[in-house]
DNA sequence: TATTGTTATACTCTATAACTATA
DNA sequence: TATAGTTATAGAGTATAACAATA
């Protein structure tokens, strides 16, 4: 299909919608496209709170994982850590979270959330859930059930097969 | 939940699995995660061809509308003008593709792939129906259909609302 | 030796304002 | 005056190497 070279030119008067039926074939397109609007919209959202998405991500599994550690939340987030030191100092200097050393591994830190972090943590899960409302408008409650079933196994299929390749 | 101050503290020794529970119950977060995972492989895989997820997205809507314009590959791909110009700068450069005056608006370019540039998009797009091939590994062809149909309901709903709130 | 957090750094992606040449 | 492409720039996000303190 691409090497036809017999594809029309567009008009020049009117070029009409461009054509990405090419792209549109493979679902990884469409989950770009639809992340891509699901990021801005959480990010207009979560921006009066003064969160970013990786800051709000961090709160919210600290506020549930009390002690979690840096290298923890970093892994579990998928974010490189040094990249980890820079969002925790800004969350530190806002006074959302603590470092505390660990009595047990003085190398470790354990994070906590204090409370005016828990406070901004309630805020901002009930704006992501608005934000999730507007989302699934559309769908039924099979419907997303399916549809994270699916993300699932997409995002574990392919991790064990980067795995595979080490 | 969250505001639950009976949460248990992480035990120092066997720390254990982060929880993200609170997270897990939003759609948006398990697309993010599937979006990271196969945004990291498409790019690995494309990287021996010199291209990147950008410029493989540009090559492949110019070669299927050849004469396209800037502004529109732009609003096709929700890419910015002033990043289309870098990101069509180096595929000029490495001959991939041409900009050519319009005679009936001297303002635009049209945009046309070159022979280099049509041999390279046919084993990108090789490539890429791998990478889908590897993505689906777990999911059958009616679940396919099903995640491409409610992703586009995701995104065409996000969409019409933030242009409602204009 | 290996690991935790850190610093420095660099590259990509994204976003906005202002310029030029054309319409 | 409005639009197409451009320049300059700044902010996020992401990635790697190397270091100090500790295990």
């Amino acid at each position: 299909m691409l090497g036809d070279e017999t594809l029309r030119r567009r008009s020049v008067t009117s070029p009409g919608p461009v054509d990405d039926a090419v792209l549109r074939q493979f679902a990884g397109y469409h989950i770009k496209r639809a992340h891509n609007v699901i990021r801005s919209d959480l990010r207009k959202r979560l921006e009066p709170l003064g969160l970013r998405i990786s800051t709000y991500s961090c709160l919210v599994l600290i506020a549930e994982n009390p002690d979690v550690r840096q290298s923890e939340l970093a892994q579990a987030l998928d974010i490189e850590r040094p990249n980890m030191v820079t969002i925790l100092d800004e969350m530190e200097q806002f006074g959302w979270i603590r470092r505390a050393r660990l009595a047990t591994d003085r190398r470790a830190y354990a994070l906590t959330v204090t409370a005016l972090g828990k406070r901004l943590c309630a805020k901002a899960v009930s704006l992501d859930q608005q934000h999730e409302n507007c989302l699934l408008a559309g769908l039924t409650d099979k419907d997303k059930k399916d549809l994270i079933r699916m993300l699932n196994i997409i995002e574990d299929g392919l991790e064990t097969q980067q795995d595979d390749r080490k």
